[in-house]
DNA sequence: CCGCGAAGATTGCGGCAGCATTACGGGGAG
DNA sequence: CTCCCCGTAATGCTGCCGCAATCTTCGCGG
């Protein structure tokens, strides 16, 4: 589990680091929202950690700025701030939870793991074709939900080919999706990988087909 | 909205359906566990609050048994019990909120407010795999209930698998997982916790398998 | 209908990247 | 002081993947 937590009194966060990993929580720290969001967009957090009063602004203006971009990690709100109708505030800006400080690191923890029972991630894209389950982000393909592992460079053709199903993906398309600019290949590579691509899915019997289109590209279809 | 309300004190039932009823929510009241239960599986609520010292037993008893009813309707617990580690128990039996009296009603709407954006959580507590019992949230690992303990690096890993059991994890998940981003790792050490996690897992008789998927990432599986 | 050329399919081979394992030592906790 | 976690690095190995040779398919023109 990795949080963020943002938080300007330094040996507070220094602890709180400390006794989180304790409970085997990876914890990223800064002080400025600035920073906050940049983070955000770089990692994947399970949960973020807000103090309100920070030395580039009230902690609570990063919650809309957070959800308007697309993000809506778990928040809880940690301050001295706790009157009533502040901690009112916080919720009502879309904080998930509210807690006032001083508090145990034992509470903080059973209102993490209250927040997050729920699903992992809402934007899990997800592709059916045939008997397969295909999800390109993590790059991993079940048929009739059992595993199927494929060499990566394979992966990466059907993951490709599978975005577009039942539409032509230009041979260009493919190379650029399996290879990087730095790699460049002189040989029918990406036939081979085609190839034995082919095999691997009849074997698994995913019940899907790899048509060629002469001179243009290929296409998934299911059979 | 509807909610129902399980509290025994009535004047306090009585005023705080009149307040949630300018907020437009429609209450149904019982003093009674055993009501409560029946209520719920005639009804369908939008959350529920629940006091803890009622006339038939401690109401925090009441979460585990409609959970194990496949109820995930929100919780809110409104209580006297208000000690810290009271409410971490609260939480911990998989109450959403916890709440302690007296309350202002605002906050209790911004707390309900708060739980309703919540996507419904479905997720369960527990991870089952093999002979192991995985519990991500409090990172504890039983062997056929007895208990195993492993060392916070490859428990962290371990988990990381368990939530996505039989599905592929990529390899920079499971760095994100286990390090922050001050610590840098310039060497193979987290094929050295897997291949130590591998050891133990296998030593406990544990029934799962930790594959890897070359140049994509690990997946656990049963054996 | 036939023949020819080009694009694609298939497969064995070899190099090497990526993984597994393990020993070693520093360092932190009790 | 002692234990053990954990990062590091050396070593050996597996199998992916680029390459190329060979065979097959397709489309077009005569």
């Amino acid at each position: 589990m990795r949080l963020l937590l943002i938080e300007d009194e330094r040996e507070l966060a220094a602890a709180l680091s400390g006794a989180l990993s304790k409970h085997g929580i990876v914890t990223d720290h800064t002080m400025y929202l600035a920073d906050a969001f940049e983070l955000t967009r770089q990692n994947s957090y399970d949960a973020i950690l807000l103090d309100r009063r920070l030395p580039d602004g009230e902690g609570l203006t990063f919650i809309p700025m957070l959800r308007r971009a697309g993000t809506y990690t778990p928040i809880i709100v940690l301050t001295a701030r706790n009157e009533p109708l502040e901690r009112v505030e916080g919720l009502d800006v879309g904080a998930d939870d509210y807690l006032g400080k001083p508090f145990l690191v034992d509470e903080l923890m059973a209102r993490l793991r209250a927040v997050l029972r729920r699903p992992p991630s809402l934007t899990e894209l997800k592709i059916t074709v045939g008997r397969m389950l295909i999800d390109p982000l993590h790059l991993s393909v079940t048929v009739e939900s059992t595993p199927l592992d494929l060499p990566r460079r394979e992966l990466l053709v059907l993951a490709a080919l599978a975005k577009r199903k039942d539409k032509t993906v230009l041979r260009s398309t493919l190379e650029a999706a399996v290879y990087n600019y730095e790699e460049e290949i002189q040989s029918n590579a990406l036939d081979a990988h085609i190839s034995r691509l082919r095999k691997r899915l009849l074997d698994a019997g995913a019940g899907v087909a790899v048509h060629n289109i002469r001179g243009v590209g290929y296409l998934l279809k299911e059979e």
